[in-house]
DNA sequence: AATACTACCTGCGTGC
DNA sequence: TGCACGCAGGTAGTAT
């Protein structure tokens, strides 16, 4: 469930309900998500260790406990479940916090893609795939200047380039396709090919469009019971992601699909078109 | 250095 | 019903 809104609905989610709560046991059950330190070590350092905050950068959630930094990718389909009693385990629960008032927090991950790892108190930030991200999408930290340079520099297609964590944090395949849209831009054109305007019109997108989906509370695709932030509607705003077929909202134009880059990608083909 | 491709996993829908 | 194949909200490693 994961692009940033998503992460961030599930920050709050968990800021609401492991606060405070003191770990008593760890287990492991899918050793692979647990990237360092080693497995037992990572079990051992973690008991008794309270959870005091949860934080977020880009699509990596970050837990502050007593003495150490959790640095946590939920990558494609990680979830956090909260359960105020103790509780079974279903076949893709691979990760059980379990706290001494016996409520338990279980990271459930289908496709096992997520990762997990423990750093030093206030050093979470450092985690290598946090130092290579770019910017926030916010209007005080995403800077016009600075997006206009990197894309002029870019000879790829503007799609993939969005996707890659390092221009701007935070954007995946849903929110890059609805802000595509939103700026007129077709997938495929050269980041070093847009216009000054374009450029200002698309870094605009990218903040208001994440903006929106952090306010709704995400975007929920395949529904799963229990998950922390599962509470998003931003499905209902969506106006070419999943739209294959439909008219486009602007024109009416039946939203085309097609693979850009190896990823599903939804456009209008009247309103985005490729130019040179 | 920038860019492209693939591996990592499982489940679901589709078509034969 | 069985099976092969393509697809799914992401990233890191490898190759070019």
């Amino acid at each position: 469930m994961p692009e940033l809104p998503e992460v961030e609905t599930v920050r709050r989610g968990l800021v609401s309900l492991v606060i405070g709560k003191t770990i008593r046991r760890v287990d492991v059950l899918w050793p692979k998500i647990i990237e360092s330190p080693e497995v037992d070590q990572f079990r051992n350092e973690l008991v008794g260790e309270t959870i005091e905050g949860v934080g977020r950068r880009g699509k990596y959630l970050i837990f502050h406990f007593t003495h150490y930094d959790m640095v946590s990718h939920l990558r494609m389909e990680g979830k956090y479940e909260f359960f105020p009693e103790a509780t079974t385990l279903d076949k893709h629960s691979h990760i059980r916090f379990v706290f001494t008032d016996d409520s338990e927090l279980i990271y459930n991950d289908v496709r096992k893609f997520g990762r997990m790892s423990l750093m030093k108190k206030n050093t979470g930030l450092q985690y290598k795939g946090i130092q290579q991200l770019g910017p926030e999408p916010t209007n005080e930290t995403f800077d016009l200047a600075e997006f206009e340079t990197r894309l002029n520099k870019a000879h790829t297609m503007i799609k993939p380039l969005l996707l890659n964590q390092k221009i701007v944090a935070g954007l995946g395949n849903i929110y890059v396709d609805e802000v595509l849209w939103l700026s007129k831009i077709h997938p495929e054109q050269p980041a070093n090919t847009l216009t000054t305007k374009e450029v200002e019109i698309l870094h605009q997108a990218i903040i208001t469009v994440i903006n929106k989906a952090k306010e709704a509370g995400g975007t929920t695709i395949r529904t799963y019971l229990n998950a922390l932030g599962e509470a998003g509607h931003f499905q209902q705003e969506l106006n070419v992601y999943g739209q294959t077929g439909k008219p486009c909202p602007r024109c009416g134009t039946p939203i085309a699909k097609m693979k850009v880059a190896q990823r599903g990608t939804h456009y209008c083909p009247h309103c985005q078109q490729l130019k040179r």
